[in-house]
DNA sequence: CGCACAATTTAAAACGTTACAAATCGCCAC
DNA sequence: GTGGCGATTTGTAACGTTTTAAATTGTGCG
């Protein structure tokens, strides 16, 4: 039994303000705070029956503890920061991981802390920082490169983290990927099995990994149906809607135009529909499109564009797990490293016109 | 003169492992933690010598300071919540937003962290989960009612806050709003003034105050006007793509159809589009939109869209900014509030098709 | 009866910072 | 010289938690 005369502490069951503390609870109960802390964190050294009660009285008054004395404490932060890269700023493509990655961090003590990159160079400045001060105890980022610098550092330092995308490092790490290789393939295919003579690539920004997966699933379906092909130049995946539209315009009016094009995006596809349109050219009759769909965006336009999916949603929920798992302490590198397959289904579409 | 027998502590000048902390700076300088902590805050009782002597070495040594003691002992957080709605994930709205107060965010000590609304229900759990706990310093949210459970709760608390939009509560609060009633009202004169005669407004989904401006300025352009028109039921701006486009073919089916549109979004307006091009109807033929612009989306497309402009980015920095100064104390509300006005310009355009 | 041992609980220290009150110093006036 | 004042600097405590080591019980056994 505690000594009745410690129940009366400063500062202990006489205040009724602010929110609760271990030492409430403590108070409470008539136990010391350390044995709470411990039932609380379901120390098999504390009876089961000093938890269960500790549990109730915690629900009952609604503790929950705080976060800026365990990060003190601990010097875990339980913060997962995200990179937000200047170009995802459009049609969703972060909000949509991030969506993901807060659904796996769902239930967890994990909070989500977005840093936005404002440098235009390359964010290892960021990076830098976060491992430095601890800002974080896991870091996810995208759009990575063949030798990724941010991959490099955070691998020597041995700070938790996930891509999106992979690189050709040495040393492994944990990624979650889209296989573009097998969607530029498949895409590219299907031109040429809906009889397009002369596919047209339009390819992703330099420098990226997954930009030479894409031309290399070009490049390897061109080949095997020993077709003629385009690279189109000039212009790529992140380029303005109006320079993509420009430039198919202009293509069109050289010689030996291509009839079918792969597309890596929604916008690059409406862009590349317009700039046939202004020529006078039709969807499904002079040419074909396929593309990749990331949101219902091309459900709504007409004609129909054949399109292979890619969930970013789904995406950012396995980066979440996958940095939840290497934050464990996972080192299998098995259950770190997702490649997702394309899925290759047709936009749902509305009712058909009759 | 710090004695020097104390220059030999315990965890003191001798252990050179781990990030640096007031301490060692202390330590270096010869001064007291304290006095370090004080001329860091600039504080006027500290000779001006020390206090520059002091922040050299922090920035040579490379000081930052624990966010989890300052927030452990101030009470502070340095943390701002942004809610983000589940149809913030599609085109970008969520990023926009988010990018731009992470740009007022920029160089102060405040970080963003993402709350997703996972509840199907008005997220005032969330909202009260975050009062209670602490999470944060300030909250960001959008999509407001024009009885906002969750601005009631906050306004009582005294918790600071912004909303992206407007309440009709007779308390006043910070918020940015965009002018719908403008945007609707110069949308639907521009159609009237192209010689529509009977336009229609897709509106906005019920429940929200923006929809009620969006309904109001329509209505009062048609007034004026005199003219007919209609308010296409079944369908809002939240409605998928598909359903937009069928409501659009179905509409035009029937007698006496709309030959103008009010579309308050990107993905409505191509719905539109392509519902009417299903019929065979041909934009700045048959009909018009005028359109809301958030993004380049619009200028991939053919025919020209017609849109008005509201910048969502700078909608984030003006909440980030007015949050700080509301956290700062401020209760002007001359200064707390603002209404910005829709920008009337043509979307900018690639080279014109000779 | 006393001692060792396991099972539980506890006190004290520490994480890095800031707030409060108190101490030190030089210097001038009396 | 002593007292006092302004200008600086300092020690101590505290925020709420976890960790380490130690204390307190109860129990069985020689």
């Amino acid at each position: 039994m505690a000594d009745p005369s410690k129940l009366v502490r400063p500062g202990g069951a006489s205040e009724k303000r602010g929110k609760p503390t271990l030492r409430t609870i403590a108070d409470i109960t008539g136990l010391a705070v350390t044995t709470v802390s411990r039932a609380l964190a379901d120390a098999p050294q504390i009876s089961l029956e000093t938890r269960q009660r500790v549990r109730q009285v915690a629900l009952e008054i609604g503790y929950s503890p705080d976060r800026a004395a365990q990060r003190l404490k601990t010097g875990r932060t339980n913060v997962i920061a995200v990179l937000l890269a200047p170009h995802e700023e459009i049609l969703g493509y972060g909000t949509s991981v991030m969506a993901g990655i807060a659904r796996a961090l769902q239930g967890t003590a994990y909070h989500l802390i977005v840093m936005p990159n404002f440098l235009d160079a390359a964010n290892i400045e960021a990076v830098n920082y976060i491992i430095r001060n601890g800002m974080a105890d896991g870091l996810i980022f995208s759009r990575t490169e063949p030798l990724d610098p941010r991959v490099k550092l955070l691998s020597e330092t041995g700070f938790p983290f996930v891509t999106h995308g992979r690189t050709e490092l040495a040393t492994t790490h944990p990624f979650v990927d889209y296989d573009n290789f097998t969607f530029t393939y498949e895409a590219t295919r299907r031109l040429i099995a809906k009889g397009r003579r002369k596919p047209a690539l339009i390819s992703g920004p330099s420098g990226f990994t997954f930009s030479g997966h894409i031309l290399h699933g070009f490049m390897t379906a061109v080949r095997e149906a020993g077709c003629a092909y385009e690279i189109l130049s000039g212009i790529d995946l992140d380029s303005p809607a109006g320079a993509i539209r420009d430039r198919i315009r202009q293509r069109q009016a050289e010689k030996d135009p291509p009839d079918g094009f792969t597309c890596g995006g929604e916008v690059c596809a409406l862009a590349t529909i317009t700039g046939m349109s202004d020529c006078g050219l039709t969807l499904g009759l002079e040419y074909d499109i396929v593309a990749k769909q990331t949101s219902p965006l091309l459900g709504a336009i007409q004609p129909r564009v054949d399109t292979i999916y890619e969930d970013l949603t789904e995406t950012g929920e396995h980066m979440g797990r996958i940095l939840l798992r290497r934050i464990g302490g996972s080192t299998d590198i098995g259950e770190l490293q997702l490649l997702l397959d394309p899925e290759l289904r047709f936009k749902p579409q509305p009712a058909e016109v009759s």
